[in-house]
DNA sequence: CTGAAAGCGCTTACAG
DNA sequence: CTGAAAGCGCTTACAG
């Protein structure tokens, strides 16, 4: 469309150095003249010079690109993650490459490939299963990446991730008080980290204070909605149906409160409903929701703080974030009914 | 950490071919035997040899990268058409870097200049405000540019918007019709074209379908949720309060919901709220929201197909989708005390 | 502080 | 169908 583009070549002619002082100005290197910086300025303000980040790379073996792999971009938990460390990357002048994996392996390995070939100066990804073809490859190629949200077993990255059990536990503990003994759980995949880690506080914190260890009150979903439409019908059709639901991400959440809404069910009265995640709207529903919060903001600013750890060199100690339980409505008030004094 | 890595004289010496063979096999070039794709082929296995893209970039002046530049990733409309957009893009070999201007103007032109840095094959853009500079640089170069949901006045590139007028004429209808005659209208940034269309529309509706035209009904919000909240707050203050909301977008409306929540205000009974935008949860409400639906999937995809066209010279018609109202029960139902028969 | 030269890892006419 | 050679646009020792 327009000519050949202009390179350093141009600006250096233009401003009277040679390529390689046009190329220090641009770096800033601090072995220039005042006079040089000022000239190569100009030339570059008047050309409207980009540099080539292709070239660049390829010389300095620098792209400061970061690919950041995420499981599912419409997950609002997700969403605030990917804007939360594309702001704190920005910040230290690195762009993201975003690649949603869409809860699929097949796809995640194929971001990983595609970091991997524009050799991105770091990664920062949500893990599905246990460690894909393409994840190996990432690490055996010393490509620094930390896990965020969610780890793989056997591989030792650094990660940032939410200690899920406080909030569980304190969730089941108030339901608990409030009478309740089945609790219905609409589980993550056990192929995710935070899957099984809520899947076994749960089942701890069920024990722990009393309630039901019926196995068939556990429906594993896939942290997408339609799973959670569908545990929230599975369990309310058992032959003794539980009296609250838990569920493992928002999304699923979501899902149940549309299957008790479409049955009739009064939310908080007939059923309590606890979410893991918070969701700005979820305190707007009638009732509102109580829900098991996290600071996601937190989660994304640490993760590109252990990132760049990791890209100079260092070996950073993992973080773990605290959860815990927002008491709304949705859980109910106690019910002398159901046998709390 | 590993040595260093492999490049594609490293699979040519392992397959016995030249690096132009190798390269030639890598390609899909057809000029090559079956003997040279079988025996690279196999080096490449053996090495996990990832060709390194900027070098590939520099030489053939193609990245296979595009740019999406979006304004807000927490807006649920927006990370749906991230979503769309970036698979559409996967589908035909494309990796998709992503912007998020965070609905201000400097971000959105850094992100623009590493576009033109990253030298993206093309970009697709929900700008802000009239042509950034940055927005200039990238059409001088010539780079293959489309719009989504927003355009920008006196660039002429391809577009994929949605015709809000057919929908909010729907919602002021329906409204007059239900005996509104005050309607609050809380506006997107005039600085955006979905802003400035969606206000026109809105008057225009509500002078043909009769409804009070008083500019003090109208405010002036951001297109997020807190700028929602204070318009709420405000309409809902004046000396005649409007009957019914109808907020430009989905997180205006949850703002708007929030505050006409927290003043007990019973939605759909004491006052009638419409969204523009479908949120899945939005039907999840009690009152389910009565909303202004579009389709973000098929914006997407078109958005990804006219781009492939300009990448490939042509000059592609836009794309103008509908909009449509769905009824629900937050928009009310006939009020006798509204003064309809 | 500066410039000439080499080279990062590919691809692509060119000649065969 | 194949290979030798040049070159994409930068950066970086090296020598001065």
């Amino acid at each position: 469309m327009t000519g050949p583009s202009i390179t350093i070549k141009d600006v250096a002619a233009l401003a009277g150095v040679s390529p390689a002082t046009a190329s220090r100005v641009l770096s800033g290197n601090p072995a220039t003249s005042a006079e040089s910086r000022q000239r190569v300025a100009a030339a570059v303000a008047q050309l409207d010079f980009h540099p080539n980040a292709q070239a660049r790379a390829l010389r300095s073996t620098k792209t400061n690109v970061i690919g950041l792999l995420l499981s599912d971009v419409r997950n609002p938990f997700f969403a605030d993650l990917a804007h939360a460390a594309e702001q704190a990357a920005l910040a230290e002048g690195l762009v993201t490459l975003l690649g949603n994996a869409n809860e699929s392996i097949p796809q995640q390995d194929r971001y990983l490939e595609t970091f991997i070939s524009q050799r991105v100066d770091g990664v920062i990804a949500a893990p599905q299963g246990e460690g894909s073809s393409s994840l190996h490859a990432l690490l055996e190629r010393g490509i620094p990446t930390v896990f965020v949200d969610r780890t793989v077993n056997g591989i030792d990255v650094p990660s940032v991730t939410t200690d899920s059990d406080s909030g569980i536990r304190q969730a089941v503990e108030h339901l608990a008080r409030l009478g309740h003994e089945r609790v219905g759980y609409i589980a993550g995949p056990q192929t995710t980290s935070t899957g099984r880690d809520r899947l076994k506080s749960f089942s701890r914190a069920a024990r722990d204070f009393g309630l039901s260890s019926d196995p068939a009150l556990t429906y594993f979903g896939d942290f997408q909605s339609a799973s959670g439409s569908a545990g929230a019908h599975h369990l309310l059709g058992l032959a003794q149906p539980p009296t609250a639901l838990l569920a493992a991400d928002s999304p699923m959440a979501v899902g149940a409160l549309a299957t008790l809404n479409r049955k009739g069910l009064r939310i908080g009265r007939d059923i309590a409903l606890i979410a893991f995640d918070d969701i700005e709207w979820f305190s707007l529903l009638d009732p509102p929701l109580t829900v098991i919060s996290h600071d996601v903001e937190a989660m994304g600013r640490a993760a590109v703080g252990l990132l760049l750890e990791v890209i100079d060199g260092r070996k950073p100690e993992s973080v773990v974030l605290p959860s815990e339980l927002i008491v709304r409505a949705s859980s109910g008030t106690p019910d002398p009914s159901l046998g709390q004094p």
